[in-house]
DNA sequence: TAGGTTAGGGGCAGGGACGA
DNA sequence: TCGTCCCTGCCCCTAACCTA
């Protein structure tokens, strides 16, 4: 039985997530939690433990999914009240200097010292560079392989109305994702089904994954796609992408292609988590990627469900947390 | 032939998955 | 345990093509 549901207490879930020194690492180890073999500590980069693997090629008649990573299914939602998403048990803060080289930032710390760090948001951070020295948080790695020790979590921009925290690391959203789906906050997304089984990194086709594949006790199992927005329009509409993303492209129609090939019994979804709190609605970039736009709508027409989430940088002197703020948002594909 | 434009491809950093 | 593969997409370099 493939079935495998940790009963975690409300005491020990709490006790864990006050312990800062301990907590992401815990989250993280059973958010990839395998059967047998256990896992190397993550680091608190380790949000790219839902790195995605994919690869170009031709859309294949979707294959069979293949095992990926079992994620522990948290019975009882003991933080329900926090739905604490994502924990980072040491934050730095700094000042932006310079992003340049796609993955690299120079931050002056607090003690004026200048660090290059490792900025794992490949985009052209549309709305997050504007600010000269914006603030910015860190989290910080004990890796010794790693070349730069520091990494970019988190930029403050000025959002017309006051300063707003928005995280730039583009695949902690998994993660996230990943946690919601595990404590059961994402209803809306999943059905109100009980989920009895949850898989990350699911190979679909030859040359692709999907990032959640959820298994309920209801009819239909979940192929969920997770991406990573931060750039938000002035009416207060968040947007994705922020650059023409054939790979999102793609992304879509292989969802199109799901849903085409497995009928109902299948249920593609697309979660777009919104790394900052201040949208009140979504919208696929009609702006920066038309075609993108006009994929999300026939994937809409198509029965592949769209849904947005935003969530929220929690910090306290030096660690944070990000929050998963009440949703979903209103997610609009006709216009 | 020279200059300008466009297209294509590789490199970049980090880290998880997978196979040997 | 280790090596390899692959993901992100911008940036830069080179090649190909077009025009004067």
């Amino acid at each position: 039985m493939l079935q495998r549901i940790s009963l975690v207490t409300m005491a020990a879930t709490r006790r864990r997530l006050r312990s800062s020194s301990s907590a992401t690492k815990e989250l993280l180890d059973d958010l990839v939690a395998a059967p047998k073999k256990p896992k190397r500590a993550p680091k608190v980069a380790t949000a790219n433990a839902m790195a995605k693997e994919r690869t170009s090629g031709t859309r294949a008649k979707a294959a069979v999914a293949k095992p990926g990573k079992s994620l522990d299914i948290v019975a009882l939602a003991a933080d329900a009240d926090a739905r604490i998403v994502y924990t980072y048990p040491r934050l730095v803060q700094g000042k932006l200097l310079k992003r340049y080289k796609r993955f690299l930032a120079d931050i002056q710390l607090a003690n004026d010292e200048v660090v290059t760090v490792h900025c794992p948001n490949t985009g052209p951070m549309i709305g997050l560079l504007d600010l000269p020295l914006a603030n910015v948080q860190l989290s910080v790695s004990d890796n010794p392989k790693r070349k730069y020790a520091h990494t970019l979590e988190q930029i403050q921009v000025h959002n017309g109305r006051g300063l707003e925290w928005v995280g730039v690391h583009s695949m902690s959203a998994n993660a996230m994702v990943g946690n919601a789906l595990r404590h059961g906050w994402l209803p809306d997304v999943v059905g109100h089904a009980l989920i009895t089984k949850i898989t990350a990194e699911v190979k679909h086709t030859a040359h692709s994954r999907i990032d959640f594949v959820v298994e309920t006790n209801g009819p239909k199992t979940f192929y969920i796609e997770v991406k990573s927005v931060t750039l938000r329009m002035d009416n207060g509409r968040a947007v994705f992408p922020d650059t023409v993303s054939t790979r999102a492209q793609k992304h879509v129609d292989e969802l199109i292609a799901l849903r085409a090939s497995h009928g109902t019994s299948i249920q593609p979804t697309i979660v777009f988590l919104i790394q900052r709190r201040d949208s009140t609605s979504f919208a696929p970039s009609t702006v920066h990627d038309p075609a993108f736009a006009a994929l999300c709508a026939s994937a809409k027409a198509a029965g592949v469900h769209l849904f947005a989430y935003a969530c929220e940088l929690i910090t306290s002197s030096d660690a944070g947390h990000i929050v998963l703020l009440p949703g979903p948002l209103p997610v609009h594909t006709d216009d």
